[in-house]
DNA sequence: CGATTTATATATCAAGATGATATAGGTGGT
DNA sequence: ACCACCTATATCATCTTGATATATAAATCG
């Protein structure tokens, strides 16, 4: 089998939060849970019809004045449930994968010019994302001081502060390294000095 | 389209350092790029076939004394130039899915014991791989000093260790902060307050 | 005023990624 | 003889995702 859908259960913490349709799933994901979470619409639409067999959303149909309809989504008793059950489950460790890394690890076959451009563009990024993180946290503490997802909302910002600032000195100290790089002439692969470490190829979980 | 195969790089990129069985390409895997990369049997396997089809690699049949036969792939030229037109391509960033924070983003609705339960568990996961990390960092500059790809090992290496020590910091914060939380008394939805927001719902980047 | 672009809204597909599972030979212990 | 474990190859069903299609209506523009 393949994992247990996700996707599923991300929805419905975005409908518990207020009825929405597929469109606003998707604008309502980017602007909260974005940061730790994708979800397209190809994952949406056929997600809520799942949803809405399975009897945890409802829906309706709401003619717009200007316009196309919408179908607006809404969680139903079993949605909360099943919402509640979800959250109640031990969170297993997502798998990351890190093609500048890859790329980067295997950069005795790439010039220094290819590396420092990719480590100083995805830098950048970084330092937009940073920055935006810690200007929504200055608003929702000085707009939204009372409610009560609050300290939630925050715990996740935080979480990307301290890693995208980690990433901020990471990228300071590679580009730097990179600019002095000094190869040695042995050419051992790492793999093979890894596999044969003291705990006999077994790593740490 | 699905996105572009770059398993199929990364098999590559692996069976550069040496001649490799799936097998082989798996536990090396593990232990070389297994931190910021996973590939599993189910990519490794049909991955081989195709790159063999395309003339990528090339393989043979070794009968081991002891266990049974090893079909075992070398790099071909051709699968050295696809290697290296790789690298040069500007690596994409890679959408991240975190079900931790998906789970406290919606905090709310879970007690607090739980909480406190993922985040401990997480900690201690995390400092096993960090104290992973750091000793194979000392191993390597005193085992493999003078190997060309020491200095790109060791990049990858420390952006582990800049990310997990932050990320340490972040569990402890955290949980302190968990254990006197005290709710609002609102109940307004963050999706709404971020889409209203002065950028009109574009989010940067 | 007609043309193009942009935003809203729903939907599907092909390709890629992945956990689970199947199969099988060999080794070592009890 | 049986069980547990390691090596080794392979496949399936499901989930995930970038790209694309379709349609309405508002906004921009020459």
């Amino acid at each position: 089998m393949g994992r247990r859908n996700k996707s599923k259960f991300a929805i419905l913490g975005l409908l518990s939060t207020e009825p929405m349709s597929g469109y606003d799933i998707k604008r309502a994901a980017e602007a909260s849970i974005g940061y730790f979470w994708q979800e397209g619409y190809s994952s949406i639409y056929p997600n809520l019809k799942k949803l809405l067999s399975e009897g945890l959303v409802s829906n309706k149909v709401e003619a717009q004045t200007p316009g196309p309809d919408r179908i607006v989504y809404s969680l139903t008793e079993k949605g909360w449930e099943e919402l509640k059950a979800w959250l109640m489950l031990e969170p297993e460790p997502e798998p990351v994968r890190n093609e500048l890394l890859l790329k980067l690890f295997f950069g005795e076959h790439l010039d220094a010019k290819h590396q420092i451009r990719y480590l100083e563009k995805a830098r950048v990024a970084n330092e937009i994302r940073l920055k935006s993180l810690q200007s929504i946290v200055a608003r929702l503490k000085s707009e939204l001081p009372d409610q009560s997802g609050l300290p939630y909302w925050l715990i996740t910002l935080k979480f990307g502060i301290h890693t995208r600032t980690a990433l901020d000195a990471w990228f300071e100290e590679t580009i730097n390294d990179l600019k002095t790089v000094v190869k040695g002439s042995g050419s051992k692969p790492f793999t093979k000095f890894v596999l044969k470490a003291a705990d006999g190829g077994k790593n740490v979980e």
